[in-house]
DNA sequence: CTGAAAGCGCTTACAG
DNA sequence: CTGAAAGCGCTTACAG
């Protein structure tokens, strides 16, 4: 069935003719300013509302050279954590009216790089990179365009951007302790990841693993089921995973192997994202303060577009959820 | 440490001004426009570069009259078939060198409408929606604003948009098959949603109980403890939920419940999300296409820029994907 | 092959 | 209190 045309939408050039005002009254008066006679004021917003008129953001950009666009680079879509952060990244950018432009970059350095070009070019007020994986010369470049912020942490810090993360080291302590409190010693981590999230991960472990006297388990691999079995063999009745993903596969695959869990074996996951409740046993688990990442994450933008000019780097305290699993 | 202030971004006129040239020249060249000499090319080309100018879409935006912004409006960032349909339609623009603006809504229908406004006040050249949430007189509404395009069904057909979605009725016909050929004849259908795809499911699945001469065993409730043990004294066999992540409750429950799963009950989802393949026993599901959902979407809005007057409704075959829990 | 001019839809001094 | 003008950074006829 074919529809009617698309109408030209009213400009402020309409509203103006129709109002018999100039464009400039127009202007002002719907911007509320309290230089404009109330009766004309209201005349003019009334024929504004009459004809549909909605002001061009495209014009506005150009004028004021501000877009009230956020760009949001992430590595991909397919862990719940890093969409979770989107989404808080998003209601925080809307509650100041900014919209939220996406790039997901499938994981691979040259595509995120174009992507970050792409969004730069759209003329976005700030860059909230929610990835590992931008090269840090992609990321100077970027912050000389426009403000970035970096959730999650870099390899070392990049001068000139700011960054809001949750203590990796602190969550996994926290995750040993829970452990050792159960009563466990042979804990393992399995992690292969060299990310820098994956290595601070790493590195809290050890050294609760070291405080606590006890041997370091580590293992820089994939948890698959021969990672498993090979745990197995070394009596280890714990496993901490570096993140919720991967420690659902630890968990499918101890229960493929007839283990029950927490019983034969406990899990720990890391990011408290959806997954964590959605699996059996749930995830005992820990939790990144989500909403706040994502609203420090637009209040650091903010900041930087207000004139701020040093580097900020803030650090959220992990919590501990202590489900099924372990 | 406070780093260097950002600096005014190079504009043609700067580039013009160093290459020697007009503005207008400068625009031609870098556009590959066949009329400039080679020469000059060359060198306005090697200007711009040097100066890093990077044309401003926003600009352009307004002379043209597009923007290159596809604006993706969905419920909500938590259900994993959502967010990988996002992920698709983004893959499916970046091909044509589009970005995706995002906007969630929280399944709540007035911010939903809001955001809507929001995506075509910013100039996007067309909408996906990836909800069923947003009334349909936003969409019309939309509609004369930019061509919409619904990811899914709507209660009924809406004038002048189009739509692309998988056939939900024969999913659960493929679902009821696929049971009965296992043995199955107390087979059940979770299913509190009135949304359209939830009900599409729903006829589905009488349609082929009917065929098949086996009693409807469908429940309109959510997939609680108490519902699946109301479905258990009901004799029960099989369990097809709406979705899967509903379907993983079931599993969920069922475990809780120390059923084994599929010998004591089995399980079948819908979507084919991360989700399915994550839990255990991972889950038999019916697939839809995402990545031709999503590239389709981004079609037919092509289709209407190029156009296109009459509505398109497309609609994909599903395919059900055997896995351990049916 | 190159340049001057107009215009996309706004906002903001600047006059009156 | 209101209007005419300039300008944001582009592109596209139109001249020459």
């Amino acid at each position: 069935m074919p529809s009617a045309p698309r109408p030209a939408r009213p400009t402020l050039r309409d509203v103006a003719a129709a109002a018999g005002v100039s464009k400039s009254l127009v202007s002002l008066a719907l911007r509320g300013d309290d230089g404009v006679a109330p009766g004309t004021r209201d005349r003019i917003v009334g024929v504004a509302d009459q004809l549909g008129y909605r002001p061009s953001l495209t014009a506005r950009t150009l004028k004021e050279g501000r877009s009230m666009l956020v760009g949001v680079v992430i590595s991909s879509l397919d862990n719940p954590y890093h969409t979770e952060i989107v989404a808080s990244v998003e209601d925080a950018a809307e509650r100041h009216g900014q919209s939220v432009v996406l790039a997901h970059g499938s994981r691979e350095r040259g595509r995120l790089a174009e992507r970050v070009q792409q969004l730069l070019d759209l003329g976005v007020d700030g860059l909230v990179v929610v990835s590992s994986w931008v090269p840090d010369d992609v990321l100077v470049a970027a912050a000389r365009r426009a403000p970035v912020v970096m959730v999650g942490r870099t390899a070392r810090p990049v001068s000139g951007i700011d960054s809001v993360n949750n203590d990796d080291e602190r969550g996994a302590a926290l995750v040993v302790q829970h452990l050792t409190a159960r009563g466990h010693e042979r804990i393992a981590h399995v992690n292969g990841s060299r990310r820098p999230a994956g290595l601070a991960r790493a590195a809290g472990y050890r050294a609760a693993m070291a405080a606590a006297g006890l041997s370091d388990l580590a293992r820089v691999v994939p948890p698959d089921p021969a990672a498993l079995a090979a745990l197995l063999d070394d009596d280890v009745t714990a496993v901490f995973a570096r993140n919720d993903v991967e420690a659902c596969d630890v968990l499918d695959h101890a229960v493929d192997a007839g283990l029950r869990v927490p019983a034969d074996l406990a899990v720990v996951g890391y990011d408290d994202t959806v997954l964590a409740r959605r699996v059996r046993p749930a995830l005992t688990t820990v939790q990144q303060q989500r909403d706040v990442l994502g609203a420090r994450a637009v209040a650091l933008l903010r900041e930087r577009l207000d004139g701020r000019n040093d580097d900020v780097h803030e650090v959220l305290e992990p919590r501990l959820v202590v489900r099924a699993s372990a």
